[in-house]
DNA sequence: ATATTGCGTAACTTTGAAGTTACAAATGTA
DNA sequence: TACATTTGTAACTTCAAAGTTACGCAATAT
């Protein structure tokens, strides 16, 4: 389970953190073949990888000596339940609007 | 329309920019009611306003000397792309599961 | 005409995030 | 045992974001 003390929002605001996420969408990789992908350090690789795992979007399972990093979805949800919440706001805007459309027609 | 050099993954990394979005589901303020909101001083409430309207957060009607502020779908429908990309790659997750589990059923 | 109000911006300071290199620990292999 | 591989982390540098104050401009009020 992840330690959810970072901020989920600033944790996605890099776009080195986010291409990394859009390269666990092919497969799962250890933090060698993840930073074969970028021309960063490895160990640039590994803090990222520690934050988006702290943060919940990532999860490691350890074999051997190699750590393999996959998506975990708890930190997106995060995320979805922000943009939802703006969601409701238009929906109910677009209501209020209905309602205001359909007492003009009565009148 | 907003011209969107900035990512918005960076604007709302900022958690002052998401408290005056949340304040703006409220009602429109202009920037000295919000800057009341705040402890801040309003030229920071300024420059969040204005990176908040150039990323489609927020759109701005002047009236008079005052600059009313209103939320903007535009910025928030990126943020969901983004998060429905990942959702993709969750049910495609989930689809080939099944896909296994019906063919083991077969044998 | 003058004062006030609302706002934007320039100039500056401070702070933290992101990268680097260097080193240490743990695992696997010859 | 000795060596290579994979990783984490400490120490450091750099740079940009976020805040401040000070100032100027435009619109409104007196």
């Amino acid at each position: 389970m992840a330690t959810p003390n970072l901020d989920v929002f600033q944790v996605i605001a890099d776009p080195s953190r986010r291409q990394i996420l859009q390269l666990l969408t092919k497969d799962s990789y250890n933090i060698n073949s993840i930073s074969e992908n970028f021309e960063m350090s490895r160990p640039a690789i590994s803090k990222h990888i520690k934050i988006l795992q702290t943060a919940g979007f990532v999860s490691i399972q350890v074999i051997g000596k190699e750590h393999y990093c996959m998506l975990n979805q708890e930190g997106f949800s995060k995320i979805r339940n922000w943009i939802n919440h703006f969601d409701k706001f238009w929906n109910n805007k677009l209501k209020n609007l209905e309602t205001v459309l359909k007492n003009k027609a009565k009148s």
